[in-house]
DNA sequence: GCAAAGATTTGCT
DNA sequence: GCAAATCTTTGCC
């Protein structure tokens, strides 16, 4: 397999993740996430992402200021926040905005692209990681239920794509920007830009308006890859 | 020190 | 459509 397979890519600019954070989603709409090479490793584009921006965003992790665990948001753009939610799932954000402020983006959905293979197998052993002690037929419906998973599904959610990748707290601190780094950011070599929807961000129930209805989670309208969770909203200008 | 909730996903009713 | 799984982080005593 060649770059020309992909539509060709090249290393993600971080001065695109420097400033506007809302900016900063449309650009990483269509983006590539890669682990690894792109002969054997997992490649996908983004479609779906959410900003969390601000210490003043009562539904961003930076809403009680700095603490150990949201530190990385106040840090370099381009580097990678993970954590852990619900005690199980990894969720992979990028930081954006300049040193000091806290903003990010969170990767709620990757199209796979390349790497099918490797992903299904990053998504089972995932599940077999999390069922131990839940016995072996737990284990083998969990790995056929994966099998039989369309490509699109392979990354259609901000847990997903992190079991499709291998993404965990390890990663915490990678720098996306860097060619060298085995998990990172590729800019497409698109024709056509992506279209690019918005709409009010998922899971936040707990925030005070204006932010809960913040059309902050930015998606391609009607892509396949899209999380389950995701709807319809309005489109903008790339 | 302890109780509560969470930027999710799956499986069962 | 709802609850469980699971554990770190936060907030209050």
């Amino acid at each position: 397999m060649s770059d020309a397979q992909f539509g060709g890519s090249r290393a993600f600019p971080r001065h695109l993740l420097a400033t506007d954070t809302e900016a900063a989603a449309v650009r990483l709409i269509g983006a590539r996430l890669i682990r690894g090479s792109h002969l054997d490793g997992q490649v996908g584009r983004i479609v779906e992402v959410e900003a969390y921006i601000g210490e003043e965003d009562m539904a961003s992790h930076a809403r009680f200021g700095m603490t150990r665990r949201n530190a990385r948001m106040f840090g370099p753009p381009g580097v990678a926040y993970v954590y852990l939610v619900y005690g199980m799932y990894h969720c992979l954000n990028v930081v954006t905005e300049a040193e000091g402020r806290a903003a990010a983006l969170l990767i709620r959905a990757v199209e796979p692209l390349g790497g099918e293979d490797a992903m299904r197998a990053a998504r089972i052993r995932w599940a077999h990681d999390r069922s131990r002690g839940r016995g072996a037929p737990a284990r083998t419906r969990a790995s056929i239920r994966i099998q039989a998973l369309p490509r699109a599904r392979l990354a259609s959610g901000p847990g997903l794509v992190c079991a499709a990748f291998s993404i965990d707290r390890g990663a915490d601190g990678v720098d996306l920007c860097d060619p060298g780094s085995d998990l990172r950011l590729e800019l497409a070599d698109e024709d056509e830009p992506l279209p690019v929807a918005t709409a009010p961000r998922v899971g936040i129930s707990y925030a005070p308006e204006p932010w809960r209805s913040r059309k902050w989670r930015f998606f391609v309208p009607g892509n396949e890859s899209i999380s389950s969770r995701a709807s319809l909203g309005r489109v903008v200008q790339p």
